[in-house]
DNA sequence: CATTATTGTTTAGCTGCTATACTATTTTCA
DNA sequence: TGAAAATAGTATAGCAGCTAAACAATAATG
């Protein structure tokens, strides 16, 4: 096995991988509601459901995004009733949300939905060992500490030309 | 070890790398040929590179974009001197890119970052057997077909509702 | 030879992100 | 205590890069 190749051949299909999954993200899709909500949106609205005490700034390292994004789609969700804003006894700076009843209603039918639609991943893990899946989701983890290195690189990258 | 907490986790994980790779995007890099190019741009020289028979549609299918994607990119390369498009002898309707000597001087300083940028990948991966590094290209390779899949399901759900 | 399939281009439209500038709180520590 | 620094969130402008759709041109089929 030629290690150097077969980094390379990782490399190309994790872009691949980044590029495919972002195109799905652009596809609306309507969970009964009547109302049609981006990938954007209904990640946001589990998030919510399944940490309604996280604020803003935490959602946003889970994703891995910017404050000022989950803020643009906290808007968007308010706007379409599904969620508010709301301030926790703590302090009066961080904001949380929550989720409203047709929210509710929605986060279950997605949660369903998405049960669902993690069992293929689930059937196609059985195949192997624990060893093995617990492997995959150390490198998962190791990509991610190495995209935010990177991005510090480029930045830095970046700035010294100017 | 709880399987189902798992797979959500890896796709929690997989949906936070992609859009971090994705942010990393925007962020244009200079290689010494004293221009901006983006990681479209400089994926697609790469490629071009490495696979100079290769039409537009081919080239679409290595990066899972459409065939307009891949032609949007070819121009600004056109535009900024680093490829052109010509046409082989086999037929008249497919088109292939070129470097030009900008394009190739870049290519060369291109490939050497990037055979450095997988380093760290190569040393990690280097912890590990064969074996799982084997089962890691399938799962990415596992994940690709999944991501296919699934597109036609949401472009369907999607339609039955109109 | 007409129909169908394939290939590529162009355009409009859009998401979703970042960066930046801003306000409003909260914490720090001199 | 109170000014400065840190933290949290929002609003806005700008943009990459994608898709879909309409289009044109070429090639293959039967």
């Amino acid at each position: 096995m030629d290690r150097k190749k077969t980094c390379e051949e990782i490399e190309e299909l994790f872009i691949k991988l980044a590029n495919k999954y972002h195109s799905l993200e652009k596809i609306p899709v309507d969970f009964g509601a009547g109302k049609d909500l981006y990938h954007s949106e209904r990640h946001l609205i589990e998030k919510i459901g399944d940490y309604p005490e996280k604020n803003i700034t935490e959602l946003a390292q889970f994703f891995g995004v910017t404050k000022g994004a989950i803020s643009q789609t906290a808007k968007k969700l308010e706007n379409k009733g599904i969620a508010t804003r709301y301030k926790g006894e703590k302090n009066d700076k961080e904001v949380f949300l929550k989720l409203t009843k047709t929210g509710k209603s929605i986060y279950k039918k997605h949660k369903e939905h998405s049960q669902e639609s993690i069992m293929p991943l689930y059937e196609e893990l059985k195949k192997y060992s624990d060893d093995k899946v617990y492997f995959l989701v150390e490198m998962f983890k190791w990509i991610d500490r190495f995209l935010d290195e990177s991005k510090i690189r480029i930045q830095q990258h970046s700035k010294e030309k100017k």
